[in-house]
RNA sequence: GCCGACAUGGCGGAAUCGGUAGACGCAACGGACUUAAAAUCCGUUGAGCUUUGCUCGUGUGGGUUCAAGUCCCACUGUCGGUACCA
């Protein structure tokens, strides 16, 4: 997936000049070593049910990374951080005797790939490939345990198939409200409707609408990715456009409701609950006069010539107070209202927002403006006339493009008729003590006719049934979240698998998949809203009048549905085949199919939205058996340059992986980034932090070896195959624990740190018992997987207690309760909450002995002296607080 | 403006349920080893003071409690998201 840009980078010289290359131990020897064992044994290859050496008694797990984009620019610093996350659970759960799935992939079409090919003329597939290669050999250079038989790629042909397939799932259904569901579009058809009505309901529709056009790109773009585009110089634009659109919105308030059983972090929950956007109202019909209707200027109406306009409002307790109606400027009845008089005005005022986009005019938002109609609206409560005006604050994309304003109790519609000396009439009290200009809270309704004394509740239930009754309005339910734009220009995307004969859409068979794109001469854009593939005419035209879709799918297509594909990644009969569907995905009492899943938040409301929507949909049709794809979401924190900055080309602040391994190894690099702090939080990056824990990595490196005088490796001849003592088991098996209720909760930073508490402790030893140090090896795999191979193998070598087999295949250590007993406990003394002194009780001491002790203490004595002793506090284990006065 | 996250030594950070604030690492300083340096090893390192010890100290101000980094109220600052959504 493609994350913030990054510009190509290496890390700066000053930053190398501070690491000297100091090899301590042998990492450039023997991680590429451990790293051509895993692969050539398929360490990490999990087989699917069904398959040879599956074995049905483990339970599974699936790990999954947002797959990158590979971008020309390679790996930053920021990719390892969640990789390596994800890797420690993994290694860590293999260990515990977990299938684990854990695959890599990449989100490979993109522009970035086409202006590679405007520029050079070279077809976008072979940048692609050099930049996926390129991406692939840094991840195996970081000895991450992927399954990478289950690679995926998404531009590859037999991907894309699936892509399409997809989309014609999409394409054939529709959203059946009653049932809340995607059913086959053959229902509506059985049903007798009409091909037009079909159409209208299928979850992928044509619509003309309003887009982000850039003429230089040569196509539309999503909202979220102008600001991108923008900055590195290309124009965007806004014009109404014939775009392929899904049918999101129907799932609004699934995609709200069904967030409540993930295990996903709160703010990003929130994010997509406001980006989805629901609000409660009504929606009131209001009578419009039209500009043939001279009469409504006066006191004779001509009813035969009015209009109806709905507007929606979430106060429509606040109706009486409504003293004038403002109209999106794109609104389309905006043209049957306007007056004579105002027509110019009128003109003159549409034309200038149509230049703005979204953001011009909310950057221009200070200032309201606004221009009279000259039309009139009839406020059905009252029947008072009201002025009907056109304003750039109302969007036509919301609601219905018209609201009814209330200056008196709405701050934007108060600035308005503030500036346009517009009346504004108070229908809500506010209680007692609150002083506001313009009160937009809660209170009570008045000079409001029938509504009066009511709380602003009660008056809202009151008006939509008055409304209700009299046909004027209803209970509404809006949302912000607006139909998905689908469709896109551009040449490096997967091809709508779709005809047109006549006019009308109609889908290809399923063994036409897949549409690939055919080669082209060039790959400029046609500097019109033309789609880039329209240049291959032969390939379009396919005779009889049938010409091909020439649009192409988004970059979000293919990553809606890659982590179905790991699944079963070869199988050419369907996107994932029913049993490893059922396994990798299916229910373990959860919503959600993917155990872990870690990320930037970036992807928010964006692929994490869209891979939920065509997920519910392919769970509605039956084709995966839960109704969310991700149970646990886990965002990894952006990580910083070493000045606090934002990583940047232009700061020239960035770190290059590469060099890291070069320097310190892949192990130190692993470690680092998850020594840094936690993985969730926001945090600078610190060459002198890498060489911290490189240190770390050579004691253990000389707490096994030593160079001999002729300066080869051997190992340590303090080593003994004797039984730890007391102290030392007491260290390991506390390490043990910590450990893995760290790697638990993803606490990677602190897990760290006992095991650098672990190791000094077994440096100091005179005799060191290899148990403890094949224990700790164990504990350090899951992070340091090169490193940890490397000892255990020498020492299973010497020594015949240690197996002779890899750390990756042997199991996840177990701690004794007993050994983590003391003897002794140090107990802290207070006197009224201050600590005085510390004292050493047997474990198994009573209350009653604790705290007689603690009186016992000179230095408690000595505080308490002349004072009355009014309450001990004994905390089982850790103090003893005496309260005197 | 709104929403969210965060605030602890010189720095990154630790502190499970409210119970010894500063684990672990970095940097700095002192020592050992060395002809010397690097590497390594050992030690010191929150601040202040009248230094066997005492006082202060987790953004600010208040509160609850025997006890607050942790809980409650109010505020300030930093970062991120979002923005005329009726």
């Amino acid at each position: 997936m493609r994350d913030a840009a990054f510009a190509i980078h290496s890390t700066p010289p000053q930053i190398l000049a501070m690491a000297e290359r100091r090899k301590q131990f042998p990492f450039d020897e023997f991680e590429p070593k451990w790293q051509r064992h895993w692969e050539e044994n398929k360490t990490f290859s999990v087989p699917n049910p069904g398959e040879a050496d599956f074995d049905p008694s483990k339970p599974k797990y699936y790990v999954l990374d947002m797959f990158p984009y590979p971008s020309g620019a390679g790996l930053h610093v920021g990719h390892p951080e969640g990789y390596t996350a994800t890797d420690i659970i993994t290694r860590y759960k293999r260990m515990n005797g977990f299938n684990v799935l854990h695959p890599m992939g990449w989100d490979a079409f993109g522009l970035p790939a086409e202006q590679h090919a405007i520029k050079t003329g070279e077809h976008p597939r072979i940048n692609t490939e050099n930049n996926t290669n390129n991406f692939r050999r840094q991840l195996k250079s970081l000895g991450f345990a992927y399954d990478w038989d289950r690679e995926v790629n998404t531009t590859d042909p037999a991907y894309v198939k699936w892509t399409q397939w997809i989309f014609l799932q999409l394409y054939h259904s529709y959203f059946c409200e009653e049932e809340q569901k995607a059913k086959p579009i053959s229902e509506l058809e059985a049903q007798g409707l009409s091909r037009e009505e079909i159409d209208n309901r299928r979850l992928a529709y044509v619509a003309e609408t309003p887009v982000n056009w850039s003429p230089d790109l040569g196509t539309v773009l999503a909202n979220e990715e102008v600001e991108e585009w923008r900055a590195k110089g290309h124009t965007v634009e806004r014009r109404p456009l014939r775009q392929w659109m899904l049918r999101i919105t129907a799932y609004a308030q699934r995609l709200i409701d069904e967030l409540d059983g993930l295990d996903w972090p709160t703010g990003i929950k929130l994010l997509q609950t406001n980006w989805i956007g629901r609000s409660e109202g009504a929606s009131v019909k209001f009578q419009v006069s039209s500009a043939r209707s001279e009469g409504l200027e006066t006191e004779n109406l001509n009813l035969e010539t009015l209009e109806e306009v709905e507007v929606f409002t979430t106060r429509p307790d606040t109706l009486f107070g409504a003293t004038y109606m403002v109209l999106a400027p794109e609104h389309p009845l905006v043209e049957q209202i306007t007056t004579e008089e105002q027509k110019e005005a009128v003109a003159e005022y549409q034309k200038t927002c149509a230049g703005k986009s979204d953001l011009e005019r909310t950057e221009l938002a200070k200032e309201k403006s606004g221009v009279f109609t000259g039309g009139y609206a009839i406020n059905p409560v009252n029947d008072e006339k009201i002025p009907v005006w056109i304003a750039d604050y109302v969007m036509m994309s919301y609601g219905t493009g018209a609201i009814m304003a209330v200056p008196a109790h709405d701050e934007r519609d108060h600035e308005f008729a503030e500036k346009f000396g517009i009346e504004i009439i108070e229908v809500v009290q506010a209680p007692e003590g609150t002083e506001e200009k313009c009160f937009t809270g809660n209170g009570t309704a008045v000079n409001s006719g029938f509504l009066n004394g009511l709380s602003t509740s009660e008056a809202k239930e009151k008006i939509t049934t008055w409304l209700e009754e009299k046909g004027l309005g209803k209970k509404t339910i809006n949302f912000k979240l607006r139909d998905w734009l689908f469709s896109r220009q551009r040449y490096w995307g997967e091809p709508f698998p779709i005809v047109w004969k006549e006019g009308n859409h109609e889908a290809l068979p399923e063994s036409e998949l897949p549409v690939l794109a055919p080669e082209l001469d060039d790959y400029k854009p046609t500097g019109t809203p033309e789609p880039l593939l329209s240049k291959a005419t032969e390939w379009v035209d396919l005779g009889d009048g049938v010409k091909r879709e020439t649009n192409t799918m988004p970059q979000w297509g293919g990553s809606c549905w890659y982590y179905l594909r790991y699944c079963d990644a070869q199988n050419p009969n369907a996107p994932i085949g029913k049993e490893a569907e059922e396994y990798w995905m299916g229910k373990n009492g959860n919503p959600g199919g993917v155990d872990l899943y870690i990320g930037g938040t970036e992807h928010a409301v964006l692929h994490l939205l869209y891979a939920r929507f065509w997920h519910k949909v392919l769970f509605d049709l039956g084709h995966v058996s839960t109704p969310e794809p991700f149970q646990k979401l886990v965002n990894q924190g952006l990580i910083m340059g070493e000045d606090g900055q934002k990583m940047s080309k232009s700061r020239g602040n960035v770190v290059n992986p590469d060099d890291v391994v070069d320097l310190y190894g892949a192990d130190s690099l692993r470690l680092y980034e998850m020594f840094m702090g936690p993985l969730e939080q926001v945090k600078p990056w610190s060459m002198k932090g890498v060489e911290g824990v490189f240190r770390f990595l050579a004691r253990v490196w000389r707490l096994v070896m030593d160079t001999n005088q002729e300066g080869e490796w051997e190992l340590r001849s303090k080593l003994a195959e004797s039984e730890p003592n007391k102290s030392t088991n007491k260290v390991v098996h506390a390490t043990i624990k910590k450990v893995g209720e760290d790697i638990e909760s993803m606490s990677f930073n602190t897990a760290i740190s006992q095991m650098m508490v672990c190791t000094n402790e077994l440096t100091k030893l005179e005799e060191i018992p290899v148990s403890s140090v094949v224990t700790l090896l164990h504990l350090l795999n899951p992070f340091a997987p090169h490193l940890t191979e490397e000892l255990n193998a020498s020492l299973a070598e010497k020594f015949d207690s240690i197996p002779n087999e890899p750390l990756a295949d042997q199991a996840w250590p177990e701690f004794d309760e007993d050994c983590l007993l003391e003897d002794e406990i140090e107990i802290v003394l207070q006197v009224n909450g201050k600590v005085r002194d510390k004292i050493s009780v047997p474990a198994e001491a009573s209350k009653e002995e604790v705290e007689e002790a603690a009186l016992a203490s000179e230095r408690v004595q000595s505080f308490i002296d002349g004072l009355t002793v009014r309450k001990v506090i004994v905390v089982p284990g850790r103090l003893v607080n005496v309260v005197a006065n």
